[in-house]
DNA sequence: CCTAAAATTGTTATCGATATCATCTTGCCG
DNA sequence: CGGCAAGATGATATCGATAACAATTTTAGG
């Protein structure tokens, strides 16, 4: 039965108190606090009718629920931390939608953070991820500091590696080999062939999978006798697009016969064949270009673009499964590797049928 | 004094007990947690020495901070929420990436969702940040259902709405009139001898900013005398690149000697210009195409792409400032309006030089 | 109609930090 | 040289929910 004397129409009252607890919520119902807190959860053993009256009460006062003070006594945070290289790059933010979409109705919430492609950058991070005692926490690529790796071993919480097939994998991984899918592109295009390959990548190392594509490419084009590849470094990555355009300049100045050029990503491979364009080179005729990674635009723009589509948002998505996985079962389940797939996409860019065989 | 009954080397063994407290760290150092506590925030008044001290054991012992319990008694989350439509679009990482940068080393967190264009995903989101009690929170626009309203006015914390005008405001706001913008792109490309306009936009309303950008053309043309717009909806909002290529097709079946085309948003304005420039119509000799938001293809593409530059960025660094603003002062600022720039971008898609006068 | 099992609800302690106030030094100044 | 302010540290209560167990009511079966 309502207490008469709580206003019916609370709710509409503007500047209201706030700070309205479970406990005040009970005692308007005239229940304890503690079926309050069982009413907010669909397992707990509550009568239908009770609930009901709960959450009628719940909705004329405007209690929301305080999961800051739930999570202390329960013990789970309900977060799940997850760091990408950087959100304003299209794959990212789709490993991103995965994650967040695999999470829908689980009562887990994901903590995102933006590494800026540095591994300092990461450890921070994780420090602060961590102070919130998430339940899992997933990370992208292998490279990490020492003191990174430690706090993430201590903190006992599964962590799930991406986008990469790391050599010492802390726990899980979801990704795939990004040195071989390169290689995989080379392979394909020289069967068509091609013989005179560049490369159009960023200048550092931070790019692990940047470096991991670089790396097969190289190796694949020297096992297959094309000699070394012709290799462009431009710019700090993430490499933009209009880096990639600039690069692919210093290329061809470098060396103008190069039949095709690879580029770390579609973002610098777009930007390459609009200078080309703009110069008046046609794309394919008188040289092919390649990007990595499918983005929307590789398929949209002309000559559309020749890439390795690769699941960026089944990446996200398997990544938090494994991680709710390994919390249901106890984090008893192995450290697994799940391999997300890729495949060459051949388009306009590369099409030897437009381009006139040397 | 150290304990000496505390192994040295506690931080290299692997499989340690977790659940550090910071009482044992306090312990460890012969301090009182309270001292431990003091010598995490750089305002409190704990000596050099015993500070020195006590994170010397914190690195040995691996400590690190709860902040959820540290929330709790303080009443103090350390969050600050954020929702955007999406974040698979770079105008709105851009908004993302400036909150992150604003907060940086502010101690707070960005807790991040993304509404998909829903209000009701908003409300439903609007709620699971509430729970987490958010000391202040930033939404899109200006179009929130009734319950969120009432939410958020309970919850008493300082709100900012972005990327809008809104009319009715909740508290603060950082933004721009999307109606202005378009209209000012309208009254520039007229200036520039265009009669015959057409407008690509999304189906519904769900995208508020999209449907005052397309009043603000409408109105325009209207103003100006030159009939009504010939306006095509074409998919559910966010429109991609696809369905710009595929509404232009429509709009020139429809009305063949339309002589510039202005798009909701640089994505679909691309589309269409790839589509032309697939069938054979040259932009801009054959038809101009703008579009609004200035992404960074747009700059890069070939034509480079007319558009509205908006202020991506500075929406989210300013939206971060204004609600720290407003935690300072004790939310005693009043409900600013900030209005952040934008700028018509003329660009190759509506030279009138590469087009012949009609 | 009685009893054991199941369902429902309540009581109390607790999660791990911090606010607050108390206590104890230390240093400075008249 | 006394006294008081400022600085450093400690003790205790508390934030708001939930775990764990206890108590009570309901249900089912014989």
């Amino acid at each position: 039965m309502k207490n008469e004397d709580e206003p019916k129409d609370k709710r509409l009252k503007p500047g209201e108190a706030q700070k309205l607890t479970m406990a005040e919520v009970a005692k308007y119902v005239g229940v304890s606090a503690m079926t309050v807190s069982r009413a907010f959860r669909q397992d707990a053993s509550v009568s239908e009718e009770t609930r009901k009256r709960i959450m009628e009460a719940v909705d004329a006062l405007g209690y929301v629920l305080d999961l800051s003070a739930g999570s202390l006594s329960s013990r789970r945070s309900g977060f799940i931390a997850a760091l990408v290289p950087s959100i304003n790059n299209s794959n990212f933010s789709d490993t991103a939608r995965g994650m967040t979409d695999a999470l829908q109705n689980t009562g887990l919430q994901l903590l995102l953070g933006y590494t800026d492609y540095s591994a300092e950058k990461e450890e921070e991070l994780i420090e602060a991820m961590l102070r919130r005692r998430p339940e899992g926490i997933i990370l992208t690529g292998g490279s990490h500091t020492a003191r990174a790796r430690r706090m993430l071993a201590k903190a006992g919480i599964p962590v799930v590696e991406t986008w990469e097939l790391p050599e010492n994998p802390i726990n899980q991984v979801v990704g795939f080999s990004n040195s071989e899918a390169m290689a995989l592109l080379v392979r394909t295009l020289a069967s068509q062939g091609y013989r005179k390959f560049g490369y159009i990548g960023g200048t550092t190392a931070r790019d692990t999978r940047g470096s991991q594509r670089r790396s097969g490419f190289q190796k694949t084009v020297e096992e297959l006798g094309l000699g070394p590849g012709r290799m462009i470094s431009f710019g700090v990555p993430p490499i933009t697009m209009e880096q990639g355009g600039q690069a692919i300049v210093s290329l061809l100045e470098r060396w103008p016969d190069t039949e095709v050029v690879l580029c770390v990503s579609d973002l610098s491979a777009f930007g390459a064949i609009m200078e080309c364009t703009r110069r008046g080179m046609k794309v394919p005729k008188d040289i092919a270009i390649a990007g990595f990674g499918d983005y929307e635009i590789s398929s949209i723009c002309h000559p559309r673009i020749t890439t390795i589509n690769v699941d960026c948002y089944g990446i996200g998505r398997q990544a938090a499964a494994r991680l709710m996985d390994a919390l249901h079962t106890g984090e008893a389940t192995g450290d697994e590797i799940t391999l997300t797939g890729y495949k060459v996409v051949l388009r306009e860019s590369t099409d030897r049928n437009g381009a006139p065989t040397v």
